[in-house]
DNA sequence: TATATCGTCCAACAATATTGAACAGACAGG
DNA sequence: CCTGTCTGTTCAATATTGTTGGACGATATA
């Protein structure tokens, strides 16, 4: 298998591990597949994708359905608990539930890990456009108002950080793809106190977003966001409805994650 | 432990994978620990661990937070895609949302995997009693509806391998606990078409379940079922408003699963 | 300042992953 | 019915790789 590393990391880890995650980061592409098939998909030899897939069929983390092999709920399993440790998502998920409800839009829970947005939860109304993210998704943080609003809470050289490691890439005509705009944009947010973004994603699409400001270990890296068609979304509606609503959920999650 | 189906015999398996998901597994339960803590409480040498751990952080899957190893959000993301692939979820999410509103009960999409009963995905009403179950989480079969009506779709020989497995511990003294008496509400099911649980796992509530038969791969291994406070569920509105509306959307979902 | 505990690093050794080749079973087409 | 070509699986050889105790500096505690 390849061997030559970069000789970026500091090098010397386990490589069985590495390997088994690649296979399993591939087998979540593929749905499903067989030995020879996931062999050759990622050039090794057909009785060494086996021994993995054994083992990890033995492990519980990869199940044999008519002849394929395919991961299994445990992945499911493990990513609930690991949410369900999160105190912003037990201090968050019924209000934002609540929030969806009285605003009739999409509202979500963010997290930031590893310089991008994590979609922790969300919730959709009863005629709610479903854009249909599946939850736990990674993304890019400059096109989302989450991932704007929680960049804006890290310092400038922080940001450059993120934009080095990621980039700025473009979905639609309006994302910010230049990091000058980007600093002058989270300058802005700070004053403000949140953020908005104006298709710069997805098109007819907007949202903003407020920080959630806990007091635990989590601080500065949980925020929430209300999106919906951008038709839906004026100025009056947001700064005379939304927003209030926002902070005013905001509000209480930071109290209820303080009783921890 | 127990092997050997049909001479699958070998038990050759790759020793750092096994390693890394028992590291991983606790990790999940101490919810956040350091190198000694991990490596004292799993007896293994320091060294050992810190590799490990190293490992994962570097592969995402384990963040360093103010000194404290934790699993990331990798495993969410990981895990969401996992249920976002399959097609009882896509099928059915929107659906038992409905359901849960017009009944105002907890509504659960359910899948049967090694044997268990995997939460999939569960809606809460407005004022519903939130038992707060992490998604994904893996519960034996016979002391839930979603359990019962699966295991009703097996044969009584197949229900026999699931009691081996994993045997029919009880939660209240209302669970099942003896074999025949399993195999007789088995079938008691299978005319029925629909199986009930009262307070078979929690005092206090009840719950009802319906297969979904899709034609896919999933065929027989998903229901739904709707929850909530024993005294809300008489057998009247069991029967007259419960039971149909149940059916009726089993009935929608598996015409949506046809659809692919 | 001393003492304990932490995470990190390293090098030597033994253990283990790796791999090609061989085998059996399923299936399709001649 | 045989033949060829796919599967998935097993095995034994080799060297690559994980393992480990001990040493180190940094940090926290007394």
């Amino acid at each position: 298998m390849a061997k030559d590393k970069d000789g970026s990391g500091t090098g010397n880890r386990i490589n069985a591990v590495e390997n088994a995650f690649t296979m399993i980061e591939r087998m979540q592409e593929l749905e499903q597949c067989g030995v020879s098939e996931l062999a050759a998909d990622l050039d090794i030899p057909k009785s060494t994708a086996h021994v993995y897939l054994k083992t990890l069929e033995e492990l519980g983390y990869v199940i044999k359905e008519n002849g394929q092999y395919r991961l299994s709920m445990r992945f499911l399993e493990l990513g609930g608990l690991v949410r369900h440790n999160r105190s912003i998502y037990q201090a968050a998920r019924s209000e934002v539930d609540a929030l969806s409800r009285t605003t009739g839009e999409v509202g979500t829970i963010g997290y930031v890990e590893d310089g991008m947005r994590v979609l922790v939860y969300r919730t959709e109304p009863v005629e709610g456009v479903s854009d249909n993210a599946p939850t736990g998704e990674f993304t890019e943080m400059h096109w989302t108002a989450v991932g704007k609003v929680l960049l804006a809470q890290r310092t400038d050289e922080e940001i450059r950080d993120v934009v080095d490691r990621h980039g700025l890439p473009a979905a639609t005509e309006n994302t910010i793809t230049d990091l000058d705009e980007l600093l002058k944009e989270a300058a802005e947010i700070r004053t403000q106190g949140y953020s908005i973004e104006d298709e710069e994603r997805v098109s007819g699409i907007k949202s903003i977003a407020v920080p959630i400001d806990s007091n635990g270990s989590d601080s500065g890296n949980s925020a929430i966001s209300i999106a919906g068609p951008k038709h839906r979304f004026s100025t009056e509606r947001v700064e005379e409805e939304l927003l209030p609503e926002l902070r005013n959920v905001a509000n209480v999650i930071e109290l209820q994650s303080r009783h921890y």
